[in-house]
RNA sequence: GCCGGAAUGGCGGAAUUGGUAUACGCGCACGACUCAAAAUCGUGUUCCUUUUUGGAUUGAGGGUUCGAGUCCCUCUUCCGGCACCA
């Protein structure tokens, strides 16, 4: 008698099976290689898990099964990340403790991962926000401490004077308190802070070395956000107050034509004078009442006001006058600038608004590389003074060239400037000998000037030539006659502006459309300096390390690298996190606590709610504030701040390499053997925190000795969400999530969901979830199901069968391969095609053949890792004494891989005209006179010439014919 | 604005090095079974024209090639991230 498949009555039974005999438990050493799988530790929030978040564990558990089937000792683990403010807030609003609603939610969360079959090794679990594992969290700040990684600062925060408490950027609502709508202001708080700034560069460079996505590891790049420049330091006339600036252009330098404060910057007030003090005032408050969600709108016209004080600029003497503006951000380089307006665009809008002058330092050069008029390396240049006249045609919208006849060249018009004549009267001149146009307007004469360097094939010598640009519009049509050697020479033709760029072959073309669109705009890239006294003439980026060179000499400045990563806030003046392990005295200052005195234990509060005065609910509990100082044992504080979560997930992962350790957080041997982690899987969101954050503490580690390696994730694998399926994000407020148990219950099963999950698309994109698709899992393996009971019900055979060993080890070949490189829905769609065949065979012949028992075998284990439960069942029914999930991953014969007879396509001249069947690794003489004889063939190529033939084995043959 | 990624049927998607585009699944249509429905099994399904033949087609345009979804150039749209970082 036949059982239908019904998932309800197999899963659950095997769930306890595997749990029971601890078949998923990591062996600390066995001998075999080991393998780390892990997915990000999940947050136990009161909202379940939905189809989305599965995906995850999903990928993580057909990798470790994989593994395990391979022969790896494989480590897979599960925790919970509980410490938090969104367990705090779910706490709050359903009136129960933090602790109690940890312990509901892990608890869910653990039934919902348990109900998808996924093999962890619950033996590890850990939870951050016990004590046995925050002991550890604050160890790990004491190492920081003690490395001189953690410091306490002051440092400005949005305060609610009403409400009397900090607020988040994101709950200050235009300047406006977000709960009583009082205007919020900044004050100062001393907060803790990781040292994170002092392995940026560690954290930068080692990136490139990581196999993780190019997105993340651009994300973090842009995040640390290295730049090398200088800092200058300039003096304030008629005052001992010394302005420092940080830029990335020192070679500017001679350009700068102003100065800028960021309104916050200390020196703001010592240097304005006295009748300029109430407008700088006025403007530093409206700054401040802003929001920083204002601030940071780069569309906004840039604002500002005059100090009525000057810098000079050291290197020629300046007088350079001083601004306050919010376009300057305090928090980044030294909060002030030196402004160059012709080389900044920010700087120029500033310089635009307030009719600051602009000063060119930096004149464009471009030097020809490529192709035909690339300089030629050894040859001396010959400098020309030369104009260009970019001639506009208003009635077509096209620019006049010129066409060299006799060596490939093109260009606008140029030509020299004679001694004494001026720049407009020599481009007219050059128009007119050129082309003939000889009623020209002139529209401007900006004074941009351009270097080009090339080889000029006419005159066979490397020019450099310094362009100045004249621009006209041509009035009418009308063109004298040119001189026949010009002409023989030169030919005038009109090209449209979309094809200019691609047009020229001496001047860089997109700089030039630029020019011709505005050419009043600041030129950003590197080039020549002018107006720079002993500097003329240098090439900016040679120019930029002599002037560094020369303040450093007379202690006017210095090389200077900036991130813009800032060191890591982990302050927090909420009740649900790890007690930061601090004690103030009054006579000893900060006092660590001692390392024997851990964990400093959280408290159980009646009331967790912050308490208004900026303070954690902590600070209220006189019990755990007041306590000894360790060093002199007199009266002393503790801190009452707890950490940022953040800091719990920086290091669980190796937490689970030794989860019940007492005397240490890891022993370095076991630390040592596991991690690594091989494969860590995880969505995006975490891009720039976590991962950053966990990075710096492995750094720390490996530092401090205690563990071998100093990057914890070798490789990363960033999941592609799963989206409702109205395109959406998954989201409880829009009541479009579809969560796992609701699809258990209607009886699909965990089985269908994992396959659904890895079969929708491709790992890392991310997909609409589709129910109905669903369904097509869920038939897949009811299939399976039938095929296997059909054929343990079978009276068999003894028949051989080549066609079913050329499928089985196909499919093995193609689910290997894909499993290796995460295809996973290329694996399933090869598993499903297989079933396919394996129907069809059965209907042509029964189950006559003798393989049937080992490509049943072969089937089951190759669709594990997928649907683990389905095919423990089918294992057993077929005779299967152990656990599937124990069993070795098959291998496969390549001389079952390939087919006796191939088809070859035939083509001509590109397409395809038809097919012939020959014996496999046919000789092309073969295959080329079955192709001929072919009568389709044949009659497109009578009465042709064969060119060539070309032959690509057991796959195309081609024709090119005339 | 800058950085990263993507675009293939009605839908999700597949396609070693450039070598028969649309595998697999969904949906849809038809058939078998059934009193009937569901379930299941089978057949078909890119588009246009069509008896067959044939033609077109991988966001758009151009290029390289005997041959391009795949390589090169230009552009469009979408997604993700960063955003006055001097």
């Amino acid at each position: 008698m036949m059982k239908r498949y019904n998932p309800k009555s197999i899963e659950s039974k095997w769930q306890q099976a595997w749990e029971q005999s601890g078949i998923y438990r990591a062996g600390d050493k066995d001998g075999r290689p080991k393998k780390y799988v892990l997915e990000y530790f999940p947050y136990p929030s009161g909202v379940a898990m939905h189809v989305g978040h599965v995906r995850n564990y999903t990928m993580g558990d057909a990798i470790a099964r994989f593994n395990r089937m391979n022969g790896y000792n494989v480590l897979h683990p599960m925790g919970w990340d509980a410490f938090g403010l969104p367990a705090e807030n779910y706490a709050l609003k359903n009136h129960i403790s933090p602790k109690r609603a940890i312990a509901e939610n892990t608890k869910r969360f653990k039934a919902q991962l348990t109900q998808m079959g996924f093999s962890y090794d619950w033996s590890r679990e850990l939870n951050s926000s016990e004590p046995s594992y925050y002991k550890w969290t604050q160890w790990f700040f004491l190492l920081l401490y003690h490395r001189g990684l953690a410091y306490r600062k002051e440092s400005l925060q949005w305060w609610c004077p009403f409400d009397k408490t900090v607020l988040a950027n994101e709950q200050v609502e235009g300047g406006r308190c977000w709960r009583c709508g009082n205007e919020v202001e900044k004050k100062a708080l001393k907060q803790w802070f990781f040292k994170i700034t002092d392995y940026a560069d560690k954290l930068l460079a080692d990136l490139d070395d990581l196999d993780w996505s190019e997105s993340i590891k651009t994300m973090q790049r842009n995040w640390i956000g290295k730049s090398k420049g200088a800092e200058i330091t300039f003096e304030v006339e008629g005052s001992d107050t010394q302005l420092t600036v940080f830029t990335t252009r020192p070679d500017t330098l001679p350009g700068v034509t102003f100065m800028v404060l960021a309104p916050e910057h200390a020196a703001v007030q010592r240097i304005t004078l006295s009748q300029y003090r109430r407008r700088v005032s006025a403007y530093i408050r409206s700054v401040q009442s802003s929001s920083d969600i204002y601030r940071e709108k780069t569309d906004r016209e840039k604002t500002g006001v005059f100090t009525g004080a000057y810098a000079i600029n050291p290197i020629n003497g300046n007088k350079l006058p001083i601004w306050v503006a919010d376009y300057v951000l305090s928090g980044y380089g030294t909060g002030a600038i030196m402004a160059v307006p012709a080389h900044d665009e920010r700087d120029f809008d500033f310089a635009k608004k307030f009719n600051l002058p602009i000063v060119s330092v930096v004149e464009p050069k471009f030097i020809a590389v490529a192709g035909d008029s690339a300089v030629k390396a050894g040859k001396e240049f010959v400098k020309r003074e030369s104009v260009v006249a970019v001639v506009h045609n208003p009635k077509t919208d096209e620019y006049l060239c010129v066409s060299w006849k006799t060596v490939p060249m093109n260009g606008l018009v140029t030509g020299g400037i004679n001694d004494g004549e001026d720049p407009v009267s020599a481009a007219r001149r050059e128009v007119l000998e050129e082309t003939g146009y000889e009623n020209l307007k002139l529209v401007s004469d900006p004074g941009v000037y351009i270097h080009s360097l090339f080889y000029h094939r006419q005159k066979r010598q490397n020019r450099w030539a310094h362009f100045r640009f004249v621009f006209f519009d041509l009035l009418d049509e009308k063109r004298l006659k040119v001189k026949p050697e010009e002409a023989a020479l030169l030919e005038p033709v009109w090209i449209a502006k979309d094809k200019l760029e691609s047009f020229f072959t001496v001047i860089e073309g997109k700089y030039l459309v630029k020019l011709l669109d505005n050419p009043d705009t600041p030129y950003l890239g590197e080039g020549v300096m002018i107006r720079s006294g002993k500097y003329n003439g240098l090439n900016s980026s040679d120019c930029r390390e002599r002037i560094v060179a020369d303040l450093t000499s007379v202690h006017k400045g210095k090389e200077v690298t900036n991130y813009k990563m800032r060191d890591w806030l982990i302050s927090r003046q909420r009740y649900w996190g790890a007690p930061i392990p601090i004690i103030y005295c009054t006579k000893d200052g900060i006092v660590p606590v001692p390392e024997d005195q851990l964990p400093v234990k959280l408290p159980e509060l009646e009331r967790i709610e912050p308490s208004g005065d900026g303070k954690s609910p902590l600070a209220k509990l006189k019990s755990f504030v007041n306590t000894v100082c360790p060093k002199c044992g007199g009266p002393a504080e503790r801190e009452t701040d707890t950490m940022d979560g953040f800091a719990c997930s920086s290091w669980y992962f190796l937490r689970f390499a030794d989860p019940r350790n007492h005397n240490q957080p890891f022993s370095k041997s076991k630390a040592d053997f596991w991690l690594p982690v091989d494969d860590y899987i995880g969505g995006a969101e975490h891009a720039v925190m976590h991962l950053l954050y966990a990075r710096f503490w492995t750094k720390v580690m490996y530092d401090a000795g205690l563990i071998n390696f100093n990057e914890p994730f070798k490789t990363l694998r960033n999941q592609g969400m799963i989206l409702a399926p109205d395109g959406n994000k998954m989201s409880k407020s829009k009541g479009n999530t579809i969560e796992p148990d609701a699809l258990i219950e209607q009886g699909y099963g965990a089985d269908s969901i994992r396959v659904m999950e890895l079969f929708i698309g491709p790992w890392n994109q991310a997909t609409n979830w589709s129910t109905e698709g669903l369904g097509g899992a869920y038939r897949f393996l009811q299939r399976v199901w039938t095929l296997v009971n059909e054929y343990v019900n079978s009276d068999g055979g003894d028949k051989e069968s080549d066609t079913l060993k050329r499928i089985m080890h196909k499919t093995i070949h193609k689910v290997s391969l894909d499993m290796l490189s995460l295809g996973f829905n290329t694996a399933i769609s090869a598993l499903m095609e297989c079933v396919n065949q394996l129907y069809r065979i059965k209907a042509e012949d029964g189950f006559a053949a003798v393989e049937w028992q080992w490509a049943i075998e072969t089937l089951l284990k190759l669709l594990a890792p997928f649907a683990p439960h389905i095919c423990e069942e089918l294992w057993q029914n077929i005779g299967g004494e152990e656990s599937i999930h124990l069993e070795s991953w098959p291998n496969f014969n390549q001389a079952y891989l390939s087919e006796d007879r191939v088809t070859i396509a035939i083509q001509i001249n590109g397409k395809i005209r038809g097919e012939i069947s020959v014996d496999q690794n046919s000789s092309q003489t073969e295959i080329e006179f079955t192709a001929k004889e072919n009568p389709k063939i044949k009659a497109y190529l009578v009465g042709k010439q064969l060119i060539k033939t070309i032959y690509v084995p057991n796959k195309l043959l081609s024709f090119v014919v005339k």
